[in-house]
DNA sequence: CATTCAGCCGACCGGTGGGCCGGTCGAATC
DNA sequence: GATTCGACCGGCCCACCGGTCGGCTGAATG
């Protein structure tokens, strides 16, 4: 009856489960997500309350229930939504080109071009990832290890066709990581730079270094 | 008399405030500092509740409110002490050198080496700044500004001297950042790599980049 | 030995906000 | 024109947690 029924369904990984959606209710679902990632950016995770988001959508609170199951699933369907951008563009690279190089420089080019676009998206997805409950922070982060274990195998391939130096792949790769994720910190739409100038200036700085030439080949150890 | 006194100091900026602290008194606050840093780090602000903080720390939540005025002053607090850090380190390195290349090395050095140290306190600085209440914003950001403006113009003294090329500097500071900032994703204490080791691949690349000897000259724009 | 003051705490409170209940409405469908 | 089903919502509940209050203790200080 009463029954809490804490977790009958021990499958929360990949579909988003709720809301199986007729047409409209999509649009509603886009809009809650897209209200709620504005929101979550503006103000944070906790101080946006689900009436927040029902207001700024223009419904009650309850519908955006009807929406989702849970406050953080709204968290993680936008953790979900990007990384599933983030891999479609992956797979579009590598289907166009072999070249190592290239496919770095698309990966810079895709994470900043995704913060330029979506830059709510973001911050959730680096700063509120923990606030999933573990489950879901599980099922996110196999989607993550994926695509920066196939950026890292990129460098790797990069390495054995002598176009890249041999080094500790994974810190390479996280240096990469870090370099373009980092710009959701300082980068804003609409400024100075386009998203192009920044990530084609990040991808020279970590092919080549900001070194002056004079100075190459006098390597890092000076 | 049982006048709440709201806030008779508009002045949160520098001074921690509140508890002038005895000897040992000193200790505990450090100890609630410590523990509040760790469940900061492995629950996130919010899940962490005062109550579980004195818990760890072996006392009743009252007392943690006699060191500290809200949860968020301890929060700052973590945020000052790791700032500070830095801006120490960062004076003992210029008084050392004036070389550019020196700078930025040790910066480098500086920011995993805290990494390494205090684990808990960098997730603090990096995902939980936008926690604090707008003023204690507003003066952890000056300090953070101030940080990152003098690493910028240790890169454009670089420029000027001739041993980095010429470039945004802004970007190139920020890449720097980046990849030393975004360690704390992925580097942790104890594993295969030393923060040593992990600081100086981070360099080497900032400085040289990646790609192998073989194509330098090329540059990025393939 | 009286006073003071920091350290410390048990017990309490009140607001907040996630989440649910029980429903209405309107458009298909048969 | 009855049935169904998804979109939608007003109103409510209640656990939880930040923060406070009033008071105890013991070591200095005089």
């Amino acid at each position: 009856m009463t029954i809490p029924a804490p977790a009958p369904l021990p499958d929360p990984s990949s579909a988003p489960r709720q809301a199986p959606l007729t047409a409209s209710g999509e649009m509603r679902r886009a809009e809650i997500l897209e209200a709620a990632a504005t929101l979550f950016d503006e103000l944070g995770f906790h101080r946006t309350t689900t009436a927040a988001i029902a207001e700024r959508v223009g419904t009650a609170k309850a519908t955006v229930y009807h929406y989702f199951r849970a406050k953080h699933d709204i968290l993680y369907a936008i953790h979900d939504e990007w990384i599933d951008g983030l891999l479609a563009l992956f797979d579009a690279t590598t289907e166009a080109t072999d070249d190592p190089v290239q496919i770095v420089r698309s990966v810079a080019h895709d994470i900043v071009a995704l913060i330029d676009e979506k830059p709510g998206h973001v911050r959730v997805f680096f700063e509120y990832f923990r606030e999933l409950p573990p489950e879901l922070q599980k099922s996110a982060k196999v989607k993550r290890d994926r695509y920066e274990g196939l950026v890292e195998a990129a460098i790797l391939q990069g390495m054995k066709d002598g176009v890249i130096a041999w080094q500790d792949p994974r810190t390479a790769s996280f240096a990469l990581f870090g370099m373009c994720n980092w710009a959701y910190q300082w980068y804003r739409p609409g400024g100075k730079l386009t998203h192009e100038e920044v990530s084609d200036q990040l991808f020279a700085i970590f092919l080549s270094g900001v070194g002056s030439r004079a100075l190459l080949g006098r390597g890092a150890d000076a």
